[in-house]
Formats: C-alpha cells, structure tokens, sequence
DNA sequence: CTGAAAGCGCTTACAG
DNA sequence: CTGAAAGCGCTTACAG
C-alpha cells in the first residue's frame, strides 16, 4: 500500500526526484527540456509535481544557476510612487509592459525612495535583474551612476544622454520648433516658456538670460535650438521669449509659475510648456485669473498624453510616442532591437483648442 | 610594485576575498553586518570594493541563500499592460508602489500576455517573490488557482473574495447604494446600471432580469444589495432598473452599450456605471447622440479617478481610496499589517457636474 | 534516455 | 574579530 505523501513535504525538485526514485536531473528536464526523457516519463513527473503541490523550479535557484534572472528593472526620476502619478511615466510603463510581457520576462520597479540617503544606489544594486531602463533622470541622479556601475545593459529614455549608453529619445529640438512656430504663426509676439529643471540649481520663476548661456542639460539646450530655430524662421529675436521654471512637473507647479507669469506688466499672450501636465496647471491658473483660453491667452503643450484631449479646452500640444519609447527600450533591454542603440522618435504638431490667434495689442 | 587589478576581473565576492586575502564571509560581514568586523577593515574592503568595480553582493545568489526574495509580485486582469491604460489599476500600482519603496522591497509586475495559453501560470511561477498582489481578477482565473497553488502570501484586491485568503476592498455595497439613492432623490424613475463582467458568459447589451437570481461575482451580488437597499429606502421595485453589460471596462466600451441603451424607447433619464472609465464613455455617446448632460441624462461613475473631475461635465461619482487600497495590501504582503488580513475601505459621494434632477416627464 | 558531479554566488551558524 | 564548512535550489555539460 502507497503512502501518499503528504503535500507539504514536497517542497523542492530533490524532494519530487526522491519521491520518484528519479534523480534532480531528470526532474529539471521535465520541466526545462522535455528531449531530454521520454514523453511518459515527463508526464508522469509533471503531473507528480502537480499531486505533490510542486508549482516548479524556483525561480531564484533556476536564475542563479543559469545566469539569467528574467525580470528587467525600471528606474523613475524622483521616488518610485510619484511615476504614477506623472501621465507621461505611465505610458513609457506600458511601453515597457508590453515588451516584457511579450518576452515572458518580469518588469521590476526599484524601490527608490524620496528620503535622498543613497538610497538609489542600494537599492539598484539590489535589484535582481538582468538589465534596467531609467526614465528622464538628470544627468548627474546617482541613480544613473549606479545604474552603469552595476554593469548591466542599462537604456536611458530621454535623459541623460551619455556617450555608449543605449538611448531612446524624442526629437526634443524639433518639439521646440514647432510648438514655437505654431505660436508665432498665430502671430504671438510674447511668449512665456514654462519648463520644468531648465537649471541644475532648480529655480522657481522667471529665470535671467544668462541661463541659456549656461544651459547644462542636454534637452534644455536641444530645446533652445528648436526655439531659435523658430524665432530665425520668424524673424524674431530672443525677446519675444522669457523663461520661468517650475517647481514641480505637474499640474501645482503649472500653476503656481503661472500665476506669476500672469502677474507680469507686459504679459505673455502665450504659454508654451513643456509638459501637459505643466500646462493643464497653466490652464487652472488662468481660470483663476478669469483670463480665458484662447480667446486672451493661448496654451500649448508637450507629449500629448491621453488627458490632454480631455480637458477643457483640450490642449495643442506636440505630441510624442510615449509608449513606443517604452517598447522600443524594453527591446533593447530585451535583447531584440539588434545593433540598433540610439533611437530617436519623431513628433508632431496637435493642434486642438487651447491656442488661437494672439488678439491684437490694444493700446 | 602593487599591481592594478584590473576592473572586470572581481566579479563576485569571492573574487574580492581574493584580492585582499580576507575570507568570503568577512567580505560579506562587510556588506550585511558591520558588527561582526572592525571598522578599519570594513571600511578597507568596501573601499577596494568600490574601486574594483564591483557592486556588492549579486541580489539572486544572496536571496537564494537568504530565502527572501526582496520583491513581491503584482498580478493585473487581462494582459499586463492593459493595466496602464485602466486609471483605477494605476492607482492600486501607486499604492503599491508606495508601501514597497518604503521597506526598499521591488515591485515585480508579473509578465501575463493576452494569449490565454497558460501563460498566467508558468509566469506566475516563474516570478520570483516573497508574495503577491492579484488585482481584481475574476474567481475562475487562471491566476487565482496558480498564485494560491505557489504557496507564497497571496492578497486579492477587490476580487476575488476567497475563504482564508487576505483581500482588500471597498464597500461594494454601500458604494452602489450610495450612487443609486443619489439619482433616486433626483427623482430619476427610470436608471440604466451599465457594469462590466457582471455575469461570467460576458453578455454584450442588456441583461435579462433572471441574470439577478444567477449573478455568481460576489461583488455583483453585493452591488445588487445595494440597489436592493436603495430602491427599498425609496419604495421602489426592480423595474426602475435596467441592466447592461459592457464588452470591456473602457470608455470605447461604455460608449458602445450607452449608444445602445439611449436608443430603447423608453429610455432611462440616468445612467449608473460600474467605473468612471464606463461612465466616460457614455458620456460621449450622450455627446454623440445630442443629448445633453446633465439636463436630459444624469451619469454617475465609480471610484473617482483623477480624470472623472477634468472631463466635461466633470462627473459625479463613487469615491474609493484607490492608492490606499494598494497601499494596504502592499502592506498585507510586506507583513506590515499584523493580524489584519481583510481589510474594506468606506465609499463616499462626490457630487459633481454630471447629475441633475429628473426632467418631468413630458406627456 | 538517465544520473553523478560540479558549479551558480552568496549567507550563516559555529568553532576558534 | 576571523575563517572553514555547509547549504540555499537549481542547471548543465558529460559519461554512461
């Protein structure tokens, strides 16, 4: 008479291996290489396992044992809770999500936190996986220096941009360009620039001319290409441009900035920011002041993400492929773009109905 | 004449032992206790660490030794990705987020793909966790049986509802009671309800009445208390009530049925939605069909997403705390929440643009 | 087709 | 405070 094993006590390969009378060998090639062993026999075993309550090799025994850990990692700018909460995030998230679920392989979030005591580093090397994508991180984030410290595959999306660093990106000189003649083709003549970490030393509010000079982040400096590429186009100078930067880069600091934009005596009769979010905030603000969109004020935005087309007024923007991005990293991540490296998407104007033309100056 | 190791060549801990003629297990007090070797020393081989290039210990080979994994799971319905474009989700995914940044543990977004393959299982096998989260998940899902047969801590957010099985949740019941009254005492006589996944065979269009006495989803059975307990507080039967039944809980969904259910020649003045995502929807299909909102139709969402205040009419809706929900279980799975293993958040109303007093019925 | 053996890179009592 | 040894649960040539 058989003793039926109890189901707890089969916890492990070995166990199933000796409960059979087979040895480990052969139970991991039941499940890992079914030419390995005779069809019966891999039935047999399998449905064994499936009596016994053996849900199947361990996943961290299997990753060490073979080298590979089978989850990519993914790091967000600022605490790993707030990626959620930003639109943008979201979507380059689902980007990778696809590409990962595609390829059965897990995507872990790491566990940076807000406190700033190198908790970054840890926990990156903490992480168990075989690659990481880190999302819109300034240039000098610990995170980043951890990130290829490790020695991992590491792809940045948008930001930074680093010699030999896997890179996926939008052509930000070309968003700024275009969102720029947009406004000035609507005959625009003061236009405010509402942009978010323009500065490593993070100002809140206008920021003096002299920062275009020492602009060292890589996008801010693309992005005031694209504006002179604009303004040369239009025959306008600098002038017609004045820049703040926000706090935060969400709808609160959208609007905060843009209530002291407002304020000023020469006003803009246009906001261009550089993200929906930020302009979502402008478009509070501007409610508040009583001052309406378009019709004295016109508002674009950056990325067009899905919120964008929903508030009122829906918003011009320029849109990016945000969850392409995401894929496109996860694949290189993945292994499965080739020798592709360095992508950079294209964009492209929407135009919706938070801008119109700029009424002419009374007086 | 020392000479320079060169970077690539400490690679593991043993490695580093190596180079300094110290044993692997100082090397590894080193990093894991500092109690159990001089400061001096310590400092010395972390030192060397950092400047062999080599990270700290390899996070698999340590879980493995450990028996912790240092993540837990999150398991989504349908396919992973899906769950970036459901509101709701994102924001169980914060609250999760939220409680794993905080014990420095990684959120593992398990890789379940749209082909129903048994791909579910093997994935949810193959994660490597301490535990996981499943999110609203039918009882029959394949992800159920695999995750509770895995062994690790299990928490089900919102369903499904298991005997010994720790959940979080919100009150189903109250939640619909709450929304029902609402159109009840503006006088609304007759209420389309437009659900998703309200009966297991996923009718498209409106449900026959028998569906009630055969509702099988605890949370459809509570919603239907709640109507019960509505429509008895206002002296009401069951025909004030007609049910519909969406093809996906999306807006593209909601529009899809709402169409259908204005269509009916007696057509509901009010329409009451299993989610916000729903109750968009018919909104636009209110758009759509020139039938203005709230004036002649009344909508009512759930949850209280981000978005159901920025669309236009903002929408009243059913507040649950989403994030604190994922914040709870993610606490449930860290072990945070000590004995408390079921745990049902309180609903509110949150009144807003989309519901108005029943017009009187012209006749 | 099957099994004994080495190895994946760590941690942790435990003896000194 | 330090180090030798066992063990975590697997996979993978390799010899039969």
């Amino acid at each position: 008479m058989k003793v039926k094993p109890s189901k707890t006590s089969v916890r492990t390969l070995d166990d199933l291996a000796a409960l059979l009378g087979v040895s480990r060998a052969t139970v991991s090639n039941a499940f890992n290489r079914p030419d390995q062993l005779s069809a019966k026999l891999r039935e047999q075993i399998l449905r064994a396992a499936r009596e016994a309550g053996y849900a199947g090799p361990d996943p961290t025994a299997r990753a060490l044992s073979r080298g590979e850990r089978g989850a990519v990692g993914a790091v967000f700018t600022e605490q790993l809770s707030y990626a959620f909460s930003d639109p943008a995030a979201v979507l380059i998230l689902e980007g990778l999500a696809r590409a990962c679920e595609e390829a059965e392989t897990g995507l872990l979030l790491v566990p940076v936190a807000a406190d700033t005591d190198g908790n970054a580093g840890r926990v990156i090397n903490g992480a168990a996986v075989d690659a990481l994508a880190l999302y819109s991180l300034p240039d000098d984030d610990p995170a980043v220096a951890a990130a290829l410290s490790r020695g991992v595959t590491t792809v940045m999306i948008d930001q930074p941009l680093l010699p030999g660093v896997p890179y996926v990106s939008h052509d930000h000189r070309a968003a700024a360009r275009i969102a720029l003649e947009h406004l000035l083709e609507l005959s625009h003549r003061r236009v405010g620039v509402l942009g978010y970490r323009l500065t490593p030393q993070r100002h809140r509010g206008e920021l003096p001319r002299a920062f275009q000079r020492a602009a060292v982040y890589r996008h801010t400096r693309a992005r005031l290409k694209g504006y002179e590429d604009a303004l040369r186009a239009h025959k306008r100078d600098w002038k017609t441009l004045r820049f703040f930067e926000s706090a935060s880069n969400d709808p609160a600091g959208g609007a905060t900035s843009a209530l002291e934009l407002l304020e000023l005596p020469d006003r803009p009769t246009a906001i261009l920011t550089d993200s929906d979010q930020l302009a979502i905030g402008v478009l509070a603000a501007a409610r508040d002041l009583g001052i309406r969109v378009p019709e004295e004020l016109s508002v674009i935005g950056m990325d067009d993400v899905p919120v964008a087309s929903v508030v009122t007024p829906s918003l011009t923007t320029i849109h990016q492929p945000l969850v392409k991005k995401g894929e496109a990293a996860g694949k290189i991540l993945l292994g499965q773009q080739g020798r592709r490296r360095h992508i950079v998407f294209p964009v492209e104007l929407v135009l919706r109905d938070s801008t119109a033309p700029a009424k002419r100056r009374r007086r």
